[in-house]
DNA sequence: CTGTTAGCGCTTTCAG
DNA sequence: CTGAAAGCGCTAACAG
């Protein structure tokens, strides 16, 4: 019960090992009789080469290394499908892993991948320090980091422009004629969380508004975070027609928190997410949210990686992604064009 | 820049290669001395040992493969974690795969895994044809199938209960008192749909109750197809005082209908859920639901998977799993034990 | 306790 | 157009 090897398939066809390894790769000549009848014996055998032998005599294993933060977070989910179905397309199969959020499992993580031997690597959301980040890309010849930055090193990231986000959903909701719009902040050691907050306040200022800090509020990035938050600012201050969510989740408990303080979305309130993750569409009111591209971020994630392996030492590469505004019922109003 | 090599790390402790791989695999005897130099210029040197080298020389690659429909869907997302954690805890990697529900794509997945050598398969919700199946079980030693069942072959496999759980969402609706319960189905061609409605018919067969087609509706697996089905069972028999539904998309749909024709949950209608995805917690009312034990679908099908690859020729085993009501606001009652 | 000798299955030279 | 030899980096099986 042995696999069939090269050389059963050399000697069944009646030629040498390097025959077959040639119509395998489609590479060097090999007459157009041979070649057929090779690839009937592999056809027959069932042949199919070995990719570490190959591996280790090529020294690429056609592998890529991804690690996620969590694969059931459907921000994640999406990346990977992203990175998944491009890596494929172009012939490289992933190696999946799960960090759990925790620093240490994320450096075995990469560990255990730089032991496969996986010939780039796609680091997402990394939970490392920068030195602990910099050891790490000195290891790898190919490395994307997605939605994170490190400065001082050969390193390609793609990132999503948070700040942009932050200022569309502001944007809107000043364009529908909200001028009191609170801001449900999300976490604040949070990354992104900081750069939606600038983006908010970029909105208003080029409005010629000013920025009350009580009108903001930090918050769990979940459903219940949202809700008590957006209980504590609809009391503190009544005079709120808009609110900007750290995240849909967020949004979706601003929703339930106007319902308990028979609030009406949009009429008296009007809200804006962010991520348009599949649930924004199904609460009612349904969310008006800033899409984040999440598998695009996987996409071009590969396509930077790809690069990097075909044309040796790119220089560093950044690739930003713009956020997309998707109105829906709690924000409803005429989708306007940039100036 | 090339990799430092066991040669090199053997070279610089003044020992043979041997000695170096007796102590990264803790195996064989090597003085506490020898052990503690080897191990510092290894340290000094960040040698890392090749997976590929080593799984040429052993045929053993700490490799798995999964394959799923699609990483982005929830349900799978929650299994490819339950996988990939599991994995990792035993010491294996996991390389993902998507198929995008495609056969073709999927003969292709199964195709390149195998190139890549991986220990173990699991396949999930497998869209191949029996006879498809049986041909790519016969090439590996080591497979689970998940969600499916394969008879006829030495396989492995790890199910859900669907009948148990439509049988468990119906019971609830009985017991708290809904004497008339309908169900919108799902598609037709779903195989856990027709066993959720099989459970569905033995709980009411067990009340004595008679089983009436026209309360019956199948609908696409999504809210819209919820919405749609429902809204035509309810305008055709107004009577029915509950629903269960083949999903928590449904039902949600489902809660979106009742809403249309002004009818009160869970006062005038009593709605059950199954799967219980995050989503199912957020709306209002919060779903009544089945929850599908996902995650352990996965930690169970790599526990299979390495009992085969410990112990030889396993005969078939089979882990079906059971699913749990959880009780919220759309079908409120005390949860009762069974009899 | 440690080292030597052979490969694992493929691809890379370099010759025919 | 095809083949022979050598080796990728590691470990199994013996020796010592």
């Amino acid at each position: 019960m042995d696999r069939v090897k090269m050389a059963d398939v050399a000697r069944e066809a009646g030629v040498s090992a390097m025959t077959v390894s040639r119509v395998i790769n489609g590479k060097g000549y090999v007459s157009d009789e041979t070649r057929r009848r090779v690839l009937r014996v592999i056809e027959r055998l069932g042949y199919r080469p070995s990719g570490i032998a190959r591996g280790l005599a090529t020294r690429r294993t056609g592998t890529i290394g991804l690690v996620v933060p969590d694969v059931a977070n459907p921000f994640f989910a999406d990346v990977a499908r992203g990175v998944e179905e491009s890596a494929y397309a172009e012939g490289y199969n992933v190696f999946l892993c799960n960090t759990d959020e925790d620093p240490q499992r994320e450096l075995a993580a990469l560990g255990s991948l730089e032991e496969r031997q996986v010939d780039g690597l796609i680091l997402c959301s990394s939970r490392l320090t920068e030195d602990e980040l910099h050891k790490v890309v000195a290891r790898h010849t190919s490395f994307v980091l997605v939605n994170r930055r490190l400065v001082g090193a050969r390193t390609h990231s793609v990132l999503l422009d948070d700040e942009a986000a932050g200022r569309l959903a502001t944007q809107h909701l000043l364009r529908i004629g909200r001028r009191a719009v609170g801001l449900v902040a999300g976490p604040e050691t949070s990354h992104s969380g900081q750069l939606r907050a600038k983006g908010y306040r970029a909105a208003l200022a080029a409005d010629g508004l000013p920025y009350y800090p009580e009108w903001v509020r930090p918050c769990a990035p979940t459903a219940s975070g949202g809700r008590q938050a957006t209980l504590e600012l609809l009391s503190n201050h009544p005079e709120l027609t808009g609110l900007v969510c750290y995240n849909d989740l967020v949004a979706v408990g601003a929703l339930q928190a106007a319902k308990d303080r028979g609030c009406q979305v949009p009429a008296d309130l009007a809200i804006v997410g962010h991520d348009d993750i599949p649930l924004a569409a199904l609460v009612t009111p349904a969310l008006t949210t800033c899409r984040m591209p999440r598998y695009e971020l996987g996409t071009r994630a590969v396509g930077l990686l790809l690069e990097q392996l075909d044309s040796s030492a790119e220089p560093s590469a950044e690739i930003v992604l713009s956020p997309e505004l998707v109105v829906r019922a709690s924000a409803p109003g005429p989708p306007e064009t940039e100036p």
